[in-house]
DNA sequence: TGACAATGTTACCAACCCGTAACATTTACT
DNA sequence: AGTAAATGTTACGGGTTGGTAACATTGTCA
């Protein structure tokens, strides 16, 4: 047996899971590095020896999310081949748990929202990443026929940044616990009114 | 000319403005009072004469945003008296202003995401003014004749806070903009279907 | 066993931050 | 003018935080 990294994962893990659970609960700014080495059941030398810096360590986490996210988008198209429909369907379900769920990936969205006005090195990654999401969600509505797909996207996008940020302040009893019927009607909406423009008209 | 507050207003109003737009940029945990003192052109003394600690004048920033929100209120009825379909297209325009102007009153976005997990005295008060908030939007809903008023608040609710919080960390260029353009499709998606069940059905 | 890397422990530093004390200064009002 | 309140200035204390140094401990592999 020369690796017993099955039932403990190495410090390094570890941190990282205590950082990005301290970070979503406290926020960047409203947690410490002793804290974060503690509830890794480590230290804080072992976390500078890994993590140059907080804010490294901040990037890291942030990195961390985003690969999950690429799961999520693999996921989501393998459940459904050659259907963008049902893909675009299934993207507002799926959407729905990560906001509900407590182990989403909020880092993104808190770490945009704390880091304004600064120069923390975690901004770039976060655009990045954000890039991403939304080109890959545009090729989906597109695919699926949406009339304007650049405004659904952007729809969608303030429906679940809405949702999670209202979701961390007011729990399940606020507006984002119906965030799946409300995306959905919202998809419905712009599926149906395929040939001609919007209310306000702008064309895009 | 006994009173020549006319040109320099009072400290107190000073260090709240400076407060205010502090916070707004560098978020509760991110800002000093002595940063604020010397913003507000004024000293920490003087601040801590005036609000007994730095929890309290977060408190009386927030309230001092729900009060410029009254005036929201106010405005808005009296611009489309007796005519609550008016005032709720009303509502998405000067709702999207208030997203993009500087000036918002983000504060309560910005207390409520920072300050969970946390015991924080200006928690509940933000929860008031939210409340208040949904209690009057979801009246005008009801008013205007929508089918679901209150999923159409949730949806609105949605919208606007991811619009907020979509406007601080991509700017203009971000979804945030079309924020009135989404808010209208939303709102006649919701008043179309009037007598007919959503497509996820779920009555109330 | 011996050597070496990774991890843990303690102590420490400099910087910052909230809040207070004591004193000086300006302003407002009679 | 004169008095009192409001404001400004300086300095300080206790606490926390990010980050480092030095040393002890554990684990790994030959």
């Amino acid at each position: 047996m020369t690796a017993p990294a099955r039932l403990a994962p190495p410090p390094r893990e570890r941190i990282i899971d205590a950082a990005r659970d301290l970070f979503r609960k406290h926020g960047i700014k409203g947690i410490g590095v002793d804290a974060i080495a503690e509830a890794a059941e480590s230290n804080k030398m072992t976390l500078y020896r890994h993590f140059g810096s907080k804010d490294d360590l901040v990037v890291v986490c942030i990195e961390r999310a985003a690969a999950e996210a690429e799961g999520f988008w693999a996921d989501l198209k393998a459940a459904h081949p050659d259907d963008p429909r049902a893909q675009l369907q299934d993207w507002v379900r799926r959407a729905g748990e990560f906001v509900t769920v407590a182990h989403c990936n909020c880092e993104l969205l808190d770490a945009a929202a704390q880091l304004v006005e600064s120069d923390h090195p975690a901004r770039h990654v976060v655009e990045e990443i954000r890039k991403g999401h939304k080109r890959r969600l545009a090729a989906l509505c597109r695919d699926a026929g949406v009339a304007e797909p650049d405004l659904l996207v952007d729809a969608l996008t303030l429906l679940i940044e809405g949702a999670r940020f209202n979701w961390r302040s007011t729990g399940p009893t606020g507006a984002a616990a119906r965030f799946v019927a409300i995306a959905e009607t919202v998809v419905t909406a712009f599926m149906a009114k395929s040939p001609c423009g919007g209310s306000s008209g702008r064309a895009h």
